[in-house]
DNA sequence: GTCTATATAGGGATAGAC
DNA sequence: GTCTATCCCTATATAGAC
């Protein structure tokens, strides 16, 4: 019985809710809308998470938890930093093709609500970022990759693997215009073979 | 008088409407909001433009018109290529620094209410996209540029100059954290050299 | 054109039956 | 645990004075 746990009401409503609160936001959200996404009835939603703000802080967490842990693998100092870079452009993109509207969620909320940052992403992140830079800078004065800014790298690293699912929308509409077809044109395999050419390009070899 | 129509309580409106809409989206901004905002009473919004989805349509109608117009330049012809991509790395650079939440603000509400797309972007675009991807893989062909997955290339390109805005109150916090200050490591001009030369590597000098 | 006052609907939250 | 009924505040929208 216990491996029904999956399908119980409490996972059902946060699954709900992630989806509508990924969509509306905070404030856009409707409960009723959650319960109905869910199946089942409204007042259960308080009987389970209290009040809507509790119930979006369980999804936000989860959410940013999910999120970070896939850059974890830049603190990994076994590795060689382009083998990091490389398992990061691997992990964020099957990541993101899974829940491609994350990244917009985390930040529209987080800019909305500017204190949320502090209070629970910075202690997912632990200073993993400046020693990876650090560590980048290293090789880059030991001439071991090529002379980089090392934040603007970092950025478009970051935008190469991100946007194209943030901007799926718009390009799958405009591609359809265009005659051809997204889901041949684009692929996550390609995606990531190419922010893995961009790298070498940048780094080098 | 007539140069006072710029600041008229309809224009004031607007302006105040735009920027509630654009952070908490059509169903999360609230009318008392935009008029707090705006600094006038809440009846007169209802005066000028009758209700909340009137009132939005003007908005979100003027930021796409505004939106797609840095792309205009794809679509001239008497431009070389890799010039008409250069220019759309300025526009688009220079218009987002100017409106960073304007691109999150369109895909957001496009990808909540899909038919806005046919009924509000597709008349903006006139299948300028298709003709420069045709030109494109035409210099190809004829070995002009180098070869790449022409649509790759185009979703990377837009990558690159659309998400370090959109990430930035990511960006801006994670820098902090790692003693860095964002207003110096980062900067439009750094951006837009870093995207022309993603552009140069890529199809070549 | 701009305000105050108010009608009406919508949405979050609770009480209480089962 | 789950439902129905209901409370009450919030938000959109309108009426009417100035």
């Amino acid at each position: 019985m216990k491996q029904l746990k999956d399908t119980s009401t409490e996972e059902k409503i946060l699954e709900a809710a992630k989806e509508v609160f990924m969509k509306y936001g905070l404030y856009g959200a409707r409960m009723q809308d959650i319960a109905d996404t869910a199946g089942i009835n409204k007042a259960l939603l308080h009987y389970y998470f209290r009040n809507k703000e509790k119930m979006f802080d369980k999804v936000f967490e989860g959410a940013l938890q999910k999120y970070f842990t896939q850059m974890d693998v830049f603190g990994d100092t076994t590795l060689p930093i382009k083998e990091r870079i490389f398992r990061y452009i691997d992990n964020i993109v099957n990541f993101l093709s899974e829940y491609p509207q994350m990244t917009m969620f985390i930040i529209k909320e987080i800019s909305i609500n500017p204190e949320m940052f502090k209070e629970k992403v910075q202690p997912l992140k632990k200073g993993r970022g400046v020693r990876f830079i650090q560590a980048l800078e290293e090789e880059i004065s030991t001439g071991k990759i090529k002379k980089v800014d090392s934040v603007m790298f970092m950025i478009n690293l970051h935008s190469l693997c991100t946007y194209p699912f943030i901007g799926a929308p718009l390009f799958k509409h405009a591609l359809k215009a265009n005659g051809k077809d997204y889901e041949k044109d684009f692929s996550t395999e390609k995606l990531k073979q190419s922010a893995k050419n961009f790298v070498e390009l940048t780094l080098g070899k």
